[in-house]
RNA sequence: GCUCCUAUCGUCUAGUGGUUAGGACGCAUGAUUCUCAAUCAUGUAACCGGGGUUCGACUCCCCGUAGGAGCACCA
């Protein structure tokens, strides 16, 4: 009953200040853009978007060793493709140097930060014997002993340093919104590195700065960053900016129930775009690991999200990755695509297979190159043919209910592009049938076929189906003849394939069916 | 080792003291069907363990156990 009313006053309150909400992305663009990601973003998008607050990008750049320019347009054209706009940004911690370095001053000259001349061998020793006598590992704070004399004159002397940020003992709880009371005893925390030098600040620093700066409210952030809050909530104190709240999002797992990693399978979203999942496939399933609306309605277009959700449905353990579902809700958009829209994702595929060409339209490329005034022409590879956008629609078509990932596209559909068809002869027999019934099936198909005059899928249709009545399996007459224009065991039906392959090559391929057996 | 977090079908989850523990993916079966899909129907399968609290615990508390994350001059 006191939770309940707690609870209200808390929603209240939060409702309250839920004017000013900020929240950020901050990424460090140290890799292609990953799923996990992904994910964070999304959760700080709904929510600022729910809250009609802002979302801002930061890119967190410090360390120059890996930061790399390709992966921070990887993270700005994935943030573009799944439709998650950012309001400011991005802000870069690489170009901020100055900001930092002022706040960075500050803790030195009031004696909450120090200079610590330890080497990297020093620390890894102290670390080993702290471990071997069941201590938690964490610095000793030497360095915070020397006098002001003694650091003057090592620095003169151009010894390598680096600025540690002195923790306060004592008991640091905050509440986070997806987890509640969380408490972390700082005796256990070492004095944390902040800086390499006034102008290298190292990511604790940045975070709590940058937050402060740009004025954020929320930091939604993966699990995994949470024991870094009770550091960052010090840094804060220390330099007297006011608490953020805070919220650990559940981590996305692999199927051993470890973090997701590159020994899981793919990682980065550009290898689930390229595979040929949606965007709106990869936002629904993304939204759904972690959190959900607590109704049994599964699929959400992203403003259905907006209006849904809210932070007291995410979920507080961690969520395995799981792609028989992502299939499953990629095979349900694919389907609800238009098929204009739909052909128009699969001809990267086509080209890339080489089932078909691109040919520039016009040889002049406009002044304005901006990719909107310039269009291709396809021709189909192996005849010369130009691509008919109405045959390609068909094709699709004929699959788009089979279709799971955009990239199966090429083998589903190669036999609509190919002169001739390569299979085994033998698979052109249905159960028990022997070569000579099936050579005659083929001739009778033949022969219906060549009686058909208006050539359309009812038309077929019909006059096949009226013979293969009359026999006692029907598959007689029709798995032949489906095999015989698709080359494959599993394909769409025969009389769809016939009719968009046309009269002449239907016959044709029946022809050469029967060369085959 | 230390700190923190977590725990309902294989997986994602609903559930906030009294339910035949619900849905979805997957899987299986059937209908449809020349095949493969799609679709429809049916089935399959879960409250980590032990103590409390209570008339009653999946639900609240404690202790285990298991799993995860973190313990950088990375973020």
């Amino acid at each position: 009953m006191i939770e309940a009313i707690a609870k209200t006053l808390e929603q209240t309150f939060s409702f309250v200040t839920n004017g000013g909400v900020r929240v950020r992305f901050a990424p460090s663009p140290t890799g292609f853009f990953h799923i996990g990601s992904a994910r964070t973003a999304l959760f700080n998008y709904l929510f600022a978007q729910k809250n009609k607050g802002a979302f801002i990008l930061r890119i967190e750049d410090t360390d120059t060793e890996r930061s790399k320019p390709e992966f921070e347009e990887d993270i700005i054209e994935s943030l573009k493709w799944l439709g998650i706009k950012y309001d400011e940004g991005p802000h870069r911690q690489s170009e901020r140097k100055n900001v930092y370095r002022k706040y960075i001053e500050k803790l030195l000259k009031e004696g909450r930060a120090y200079y610590c001349f330890c080497t990297e061998e020093d620390l890894e020793a102290k670390k080993q014997e702290q471990m071997s006598r069941g201590e938690a590992p964490m610095y000793d704070g030497k360095c915070s002993k020397l006098s002001e004399k003694e650091v003057e004159s090592i620095v003169e002397k151009g010894e390598r340093s680096i600025i540690r940020f002195k923790i306060s003992n004592k008991k640091v709880s905050f509440n986070d919104m997806v987890r509640g009371k969380i408490e972390f005893d700082t005796n256990l925390i070492g004095d944390v590195t902040i800086a390499k030098n006034l102008d290298t600040p190292l990511y604790n620093l940045a975070v709590v700065v940058d937050d402060y700066e740009m004025k954020i409210t929320h930091v939604i952030r993966g699990e995994d960053l949470m024991p870094n809050t009770p550091k960052q909530i010090l840094i804060q104190e220390a330099l007297g900016f006011s608490r953020v709240e805070y919220a650990h999002l559940p981590l996305i797992l692999g199927s051993d129930r470890s973090k997701l990693s590159k020994r899981h399978g793919s990682t980065s979203l550009r290898e689930y775009k390229e595979l040929g999942y949606l965007p709106e496939t990869l936002i629904n399933f993304l939204a759904f690991l972690g959190w959900n609306p607590g109704t049994e309605k599964e699929i959400f277009s992203f403003n259905a999200l907006i209006k849904e959700f809210s932070m007291d449905k995410v979920q507080k353990s961690g969520a395995v990755f799981n792609i028989d579902r992502l299939d499953y809700i990629n095979g349900f958009y694919i389907r609800h695509k238009s098929l204009d829209k739909l052909s128009e994702l699969c001809i990267p595929y086509l080209i890339q297979s080489e089932l078909i060409t691109p040919i520039l339209k016009s040889e002049k490329v406009p002044a304005t190159f901006g990719g909107e005034s310039i269009s291709f022409d396809y021709i189909i590879s192996d005849t010369e043919e130009k691509l008919d956008r109405d045959y390609l629609n068909k094709v699709i078509g004929a699959y788009q209910e089979r279709l799971k990932k955009l990239s199966e596209i090429n083998e589903l559909v190669d036999y609509f592009f190919k002169e001739k068809l390569e299979y085994d002869g033998g698979l052109l027999v249905w159960k028990d049938m022997t070569k000579e019934e099936v050579s005659l099936s083929i001739d009778k198909a033949i022969k219906i076929l060549s009686k058909i005059n208006d050539w359309n899928k009812k038309n077929i249709e019909k006059a096949l189906l009226d013979e293969a009545n009359k026999i006692k399996d029907r598959g007689e007459l029709l798995w032949p003849l489906r095999v015989a224009l698709s080359g494959k065991k599993s394909s769409a039906g025969p009389f769809e394939i016939a009719d968009i392959l046309g009269k002449q090559k239907t016959i044709n391929r029946l022809k050469q069916a029967k060369i085959k057996l």
